[in-house]
DNA sequence: TATTATTATCGTATATTTACGATAAACAAT
DNA sequence: ATTGTTTATCGTAAATATACGATAATAATA
């Protein structure tokens, strides 16, 4: 996409819109619900319940982690995900402030 | 990106995702914040406050508008966008609702 | 009507995202 | 050691996103 203009924002602002871009994939909220629910949280659960190959899965699941609303816990060969909280709040009350304010022309 | 899955979600999740599509740029977050601060809000002014060309602010201008974050009034010649506080209200909402629940494995 | 001002749209180039099969990597268990 | 289970990564194809110049469209004004 021509040469990125990123570097012009501040770093709240691109961290804001990281979060909003991993959100930005319905896979992604379905995950995050899906985690919130579930007691165990291993991948394999996670793709049984999305209409996804285990590999797009997979993906989604790094990108959720690359921001940090996510981690994930390696037990034997599986790997345990779970949300992220400090984080999950941290970007809420960012979300909420960027929300909080209206004015109108 | 081979054929979309997004059907195989519900409409709350994609319009979730849309709505999260849409402030995943930072551009796009500080076109909020500069419509929430200033009085006027026609086109030129927020192109003034951005390091990007007019075209590709409009652009940004047409996907904020697309899931109904801003509107815009046609005002003469110029066209005075500002924020569409009901569907601010709403996206905030869910946002909330999504990250309220905390549960971990 | 011609000109100016303002904004949207078109065309286009490049980057990123999405999706999947195939394969590799890590570990447990036989 | 070999096998099976689980997950990540690689390679790749197609769709979207980002950015801009050029141009069209709209409306006020001279």
């Amino acid at each position: 996409m021509a040469i990125s203009k990123k570097d012009e924002f501040t770093s709240e602002e691109i961290w804001l819109s990281d979060v909003a871009k991993a959100l930005s994939h319905p896979a992604r909220i379905r995950i995050l619900k899906i985690l919130n629910e579930m007691n165990s949280c291993m991948v394999g659960s996670i793709v049984d319940k999305l209409p996804l190959a285990q590999a797009t899965v997979s993906q989604h699941l790094k990108e959720l982690k690359k921001v940090g609303l996510i981690e994930g816990e390696i037990d034997g060969p599986k790997i345990c995900y779970c949300l992220h909280n400090k984080n999950l709040i941290k970007a809420k009350t960012a979300l909420d402030k960027l929300f909080t304010k209206f004015g109108c022309c």
